[in-house]
DNA sequence: CGTGATTACGGTTGACGTAATCATA
DNA sequence: TATGATTACGTCAACCGTAATCACG
């Protein structure tokens, strides 16, 4: 299991084809071939049905593990790396949905604050993207939002150890347009009721229904229409357009026009900000400096 | 970063010597030593200082992510493997301290049950084993406790797909000897107040002072006495005996000598049961009939 | 000095490319 | 039949072992 077979396997399943793979990976057909026979050699199992390339049931199994595993190789890269790297006056910030850009801007002023030279990016991402970023180095710094148990840290893909700061919690509304029963309701909004609702399937952009079967401990939460985009915007146009409900942090949703934010009382949820970076748990503060070239 | 690498490595680091490392994993000396040479030239930095062998700093941070990733890598082994797996008549189940085994003799029975010709085997474990036992194919089932909020999952280390179902939730609660002023406050006690008292330290057979800090939300907690037994008893004896506090299930505490337990009112936590079986989720009792040989 | 890590060197194995072959849509 | 995966084979590098060397306690 060499890094390098996994590498193309993943980009094989991925393509659906071992040429393209091979051209992306800069070897030939051939290689890739090879790469495949030996993991399939390997784990004594057959990985992908060749015309038309698909992962067999086992394939599929392996493809699951490839990519957490490439991502913690990288990270653990990364996190060697930065133990000697020189700092650097660039900043890089991923700011994932949800995390709201208040705690940004008062970030980045007490960075200009304290490092007056550094120049600071900005890139908006979805928060695996984020945490990705965070734990391969491409990122300085991460901020993702989601909702947890209050106090409870941010259930975070693990890829390796990454600093985890809570930097701000408010709780979280259920939106719903005016003319929805559930309004009467105004306080003490129980999640599991609403769990035969329709809701809005907005994985990046609000509250994901995997996450509101978790938490109310219900099945249902059957997904109504589906938002790929990352912009909570969104969400309360379509939740006041009727087409479902959806559940974001209080102020996100409260003041948008046409719909009622009702705050969640059951169970007692809190949509958490987190401030992310790389490597072991130290202070923020210090971690940054340490990062950070100052100006002379 | 070549896995046979890796695993060189944190022999090296564990033993504290190449020699001791190569006599292990079979090598020569020398192959040990440019084993690490090739790591170090990789990743352009030194690991290991020499005479006496310790990990540098950088080495210290691979040595972070080394264990966990070698152990992902053999859950995708064994995840894979299961697939085509054959069989087996004899079910290994892990059980973790803190998991009660009233479950376990009912999962058991149902086993029994269900599969007449299944010979069981259980092995006591500490809950990271039963985890690790699962994900690499060792243990066929598992069962784990510890304390979460109320219908959440389990926070267990991330090694890969497991499938995990709830088996059962309990109150928690503090025991302390009869004679503690807090005794009086025979229901509402909330856990932030008890940040300043005496614990015990026993992460195996109690709930770990570090989930009781993310739990209240502060810090403090401090420990008392270090328990590192993986039985409860141990726990309800000191407690007796007056050097500490401990939270443990309440079924578990309560009816103990010279004890009270009083329920944890805030924050609200339950002691949760989790059974684990290997790979992505499915029905749990199809999922042990696939792995299982029914005798003919 | 002696234990134990490193370096030098040779044999073997394994990896990749070229090119021919095979298989399937 | 054409596209694309596999197999054959040659070359070269990587790996590991033996043995000599080096270095720290």
């Amino acid at each position: 299991m060499d890094p390098h077979l996994l590498r193309t396997f993943v980009a094989v399943a991925r393509l659906g084809s071992f040429s393209a793979a091979a051209e992306e990976l800069g070897y030939t057909q051939s290689a890739v071939s090879q790469h495949i026979a030996a993991l399939e050699a390997d784990l004594k199992a057959p990985l992908l049905r060749r015309r038309p390339v698909a992962p067999t049931p086992a394939g599929a199994r392996l493809l699951e593990h490839a990519q957490p595993l490439l991502l913690r190789l990288a990270a653990a890269r990364a996190d060697v790396a930065r133990v000697n790297a020189a700092p650097h006056a660039r900043l890089t910030v991923g700011v994932g949905p949800l995390a709201p850009l208040p705690a940004l801007a008062v970030a980045l002023a007490e960075v200009r604050r304290s490092h007056p030279g550094a120049e600071a990016a900005v890139r908006m991402l979805t928060a695996a993207a984020v945490v990705e970023g965070v734990a391969t180095g491409d990122l300085d710094l991460g901020l993702v939002g989601g909702v947890a148990a209050p106090t409870d840290p941010l259930p975070l893909p693990d890829v390796g150890p990454l600093t985890v700061h809570g930097v701000g919690e408010e709780p979280v509304a259920v939106v719903l347009p005016f003319s929805h029963p559930l309004v009467a309701a105004r306080r003490g909004l129980r999640l599991a009721d609403l769990a035969d609702a329709r809701w809005l399937d907005a994985p990046e952009a609000a509250v994901p229904l995997a996450r509101l079967r978790a938490a109310a401990g219900v099945e249902g939460f059957r997904p109504a229409v589906r938002y790929a985009g990352a912009d909570p915007a969104g969400v309360l146009a379509l939740a006041a357009a009727g087409h479902g409900l959806a559940l974001l942090p209080l102020p996100l949703a409260e003041g948008a026009p046409g719909l009622a934010a009702v705050p969640v009382a059951a169970p007692r949820l809190v949509h958490r900000v987190e401030l992310l970076l790389g490597g072991a748990p130290t202070d923020p503060a210090a971690a940054l400096a340490e990062r950070l070239e100052l100006p002379a």
